[in-house]
DNA sequence: CCTATCACTTGCAATAAGCAAGTGATAAAT
DNA sequence: ATTTATCACTTGCTTATTGCAAGTGATAGG
């Protein structure tokens, strides 16, 4: 993941997109985002089983990197929500071509939501306005 | 990257997308085999500069992976050339996807080749056939 | 007061990445 | 014939990242 600003590998556009999300979670968080989750224990619920450190830094790196933005949700604790960015939505195509990619190969994968090859970036933007769950 | 048979971390298409090619480099080789590259030399001369040992690693996983194969274009000592598989060639989709966004979201980053966004996974396919070099 | 939950952080062992150097086969130059 | 060079790797080693388990602090509920 890119953490720091400006000092990319190589300014290949591929490249850089793998410097942003080129590892084995970050998508998968975006992905969660995609199908309508938003907090810490939602990402954590999920079925591949994330480390709990992993997740709170990736969360930190997709913030920094701004596919992301968080929201409190409650004070005493203080605890967020967590909203895709149009940077961060905008990936859905990305995953949309990787999972008609899986699917054509991977027979022992099972099927995405009904809605997730019609959904568009700009679909999963207005969340944040409805106010937190 | 994947290697050993049918143990995916989750049956979700994304995810199993990401155990082969959710990684750094894995997209870089086939990038590079997109443009036409085929050769070990031709992978190792890319501006991201691949370490050696990771390519060697990389070339076999994703040969393992049915991404790629390899064919001997000369022996004494046998030497390689690496073509993309349909299963490889079907990644440009994804890509290109990854390069719009990109293009998007980073000023920085270099424009693809002229027609990168009009070839189709197809057109990558009988570069086997025009025998070697 | 005890227990539990939520969102993390910390510690640590295991794995992977990245760099430099080495290897073996061959060809080409001295 | 010996040296030099190339190509496609492999090996060794150091550093960075992953992943698991356990701990932490704030709070709520019983």
């Amino acid at each position: 993941m890119k953490t720091e600003t400006q000092n990319y590998r190589s300014k290949c556009p591929l490249s850089i997109a793998l410097e942003f999300i080129g590892d084995k979670w970050s998508l998968i968080i975006i992905r969660d985002m995609c199908l309508g989750k938003s907090k810490y224990c939602d990402f954590q619920a999920s079925s591949e089983g994330i480390p709990t450190n992993i997740l709170a830094n990736r969360l930190r790196e997709l913030e920094e990197n701004g596919l992301l933005v968080k929201r409190p949700y409650q004070d005493k604790p203080v605890r967020y929500e967590y909203f895709l960015t149009p940077k961060g939505a905008d990936l859905l195509p990305v995953l949309q071509q990787l999972v008609i990619w899986t699917q054509k190969y991977v027979s022992e994968c099972m099927a995405p939501p009904e809605d997730f090859f019609t959904i568009k970036p700009e679909d999963l933007l207005n969340r944040i306005n409805r106010v937190g769950k």
